[in-house]
DNA sequence: TCCTGGAATTGAAACGTTTCAATCCCGGCG
DNA sequence: CGCCGGGATTGAAACGTTTCAATTCCAGGA
């Protein structure tokens, strides 16, 4: 493999020359340059990036932390994240450095080696709890990271979010506009950021249209396709009565016109239903999904932003993002 | 940051000794060892992977490119698969590098970037074409790695793949037992080597039916969920005939599931339907979709098994992992 | 008591960059 | 014609490991 010495030599030129031109730093003349391009092309020639490293005290690499076994996250939603992380890292030249976990004790200690490692040079957070034990361990050990997601109380750390009760206090609006008065909220577990911020929105909503605030309407359950079909099939075994839903994700909105259609009420007819995120199956649901789409590109490129400035020493503001309501045909 | 020297001086040591004990290289004497791991738990630390990297010439990581923009993967099998694979490196203590690309020509571009950086090892390739320029580059530059899925004429390099004739062909003598004879088959474009194992295994399976092989009953549709609903809705506008379908992905079940809803025939109890995957929606679908899973785990093992092999500069052979039929109430 | 040999330990040289400080080159000015 | 100054180039020293070869240590045999 071609090392900046065959390149320098090949060039007629020092070592140092060729680093030079390589990163655009100490001044080269114009025709000094061209024969060092020249050379490495020829040669193919690529930096060794573990030397780099090595000299440059930083890897332009992003860790981000996939929790797996149980915790695993199974929603189409985190594969778009990726995918937008992934554009967004290469229009920086930065590469995205998957590490798995299986269980949340050893996220720490993966953290710890992959940055003292120097194998990354800082974290994406993702999956945020609303207690997160690696937020304040990031903080105390000084390693730069973006939370995709807020901490109860937002912490004084740089995050990305959708500004989730935004999103669904439009939702509430959307559907009291079309008359409905009765409107069932199905939210993952608290313990989950992002649940408490929608729920918030729909407490909000409520208000904001001077509808009473009904506990049996709220159902928590995990944010599954499953777990949404239990919950709305709860609701209607119990007969409790409501003319519209809305779930805190489409995975859970997908589960409940689920269990509407068992039921025999059809979803955008009978029942009006409104999810979170904009999956790309939202489109092709039967019928097709009303749901409030995080902005991927948008977020992908903020969280990116805001990691190199982290990394950079700096303490960038946090950015929230407006979701936006697409209409379909399910409500 | 501590490094070896800083280990080393508190364990009263020489560097020497303390990389001996790090890689269970050289003999060292018991005591001594104690002493270096008490230090390097005291000083917290962790090796500088860039400086391992340089002088021990790999980098423990796997390159793993997934293609954006207009080719991007966006059916949620590939997220389990991401999990998959990101388990089966934490196994090896190997690390899992993601890179995207827009267009297929970076793509060459990219690969040698991350190998001659020696960024990589060498790579998984997913999503394979009947014919992949990436297989001849890689071959011809002597970079080690496997394929999820198999080429035209299957090659001569490492592959893992899911036996999807196998699968079909289990799936179209389940129909027949139970008494279907008309089975409508949803193939992807044949430019995709599985679409093309797969459509084999129908045929062969007709044929071992005594059946006849009918062009009608045969659809291509690009792998997604809308494309599925389109072919299958081509079908029944058509009036061509047909009990059962079967679907060369869950996703396109989903949406030739739509299709017959839409078209009042009941999935399950008018038409059989089955899938291929088991993406974990499928559990989920409105009636629950029998279908060929994919046994993750074994996937990611394999391949980074095979990687592995590849990487030390054997050539390790194929693996053909055998899909499992998962009976639910769609047929 | 000295020597031997194997086990344990160490010193130093690499790995491939980047970057500081030093040197070289050359046109223009005095 | 010599010198100056600034741009262009270079040499060499790091960065933090691993590993070869050399050295030290020590128990046991002669």
């Amino acid at each position: 493999m071609a090392t900046i010495r065959d390149v320098a030599q090949r060039a007629g030129v020092s070592p140092a020359t060729v680093s030079y031109v390589l990163n655009n730093s100490g001044p080269v003349r114009p025709e000094t340059r061209e024969r060092v391009l020249r050379a490495i092309a020829e040669l193919g020639y690529h930096p060794h990036a573990g030397a780099r490293q090595l000299k440059r005290r930083r890897s332009d690499t992003v860790g981000l932390i996939l929790p797996t076994g149980e915790r695993r996250l199974s929603d189409p939603f985190f594969l778009e994240l990726i995918h937008a992380l992934g554009d967004a890292c290469a229009d920086h030249q930065l590469d995205l450095l998957i590490a798995t976990c299986r269980d949340p004790a050893a996220d720490l200690r993966l953290i710890d080696r992959l940055y003292k490692g120097r194998r990354v040079d800082g974290f994406l957070l993702i999956d945020l709890q609303r207690r997160d034990p690696r937020i304040p361990h990031l903080q105390a050990a000084g390693i730069p990271f973006v939370a995709f997601g807020r901490i109860e109380g937002n912490g004084e750390f740089p995050w990305v979010d959708v500004d989730g009760e935004a999103g669904i206090r439009e939702a509430v609006a959307y559907l009291v506009e079309r008359g409905h008065r009765r409107i069932a909220y199905l939210s993952p577990p608290l313990s989950f950021t992002f649940a408490h911020h929608r729920l918030e929105g729909y407490r909000k909503g409520l208000a904001e249209a001077g509808l009473p605030l009904e506990e049996a309407l709220i159902r928590i359950a995990r944010p599954t396709m499953e777990a949404g079909y239990e919950a709305a099939r709860a609701l209607l075994v119990e007969g409790i009565p409501f003319t519209a839903l809305i779930a805190a994700t489409d995975l859970m909105a997908l589960g409940a016109m689920r269990a509407l259609h068992e039921a025999g009420r059809i979803p955008g007819q009978d029942v009006a239903v409104i999810g979170f995120d904009d999956i790309p199956m939202a489109a092709q649901t039967h019928p097709p999904l009303t749901t409030l789409r995080q902005p991927m590109d948008q977020i992908g490129q903020a969280l990116i932003r805001t990691w190199l400035a982290a990394v950079r020493g700096e303490t960038p503001p946090p950015t929230l993002i407006q979701p936006v309501l697409i209409r379909r045909e399910s409500a």
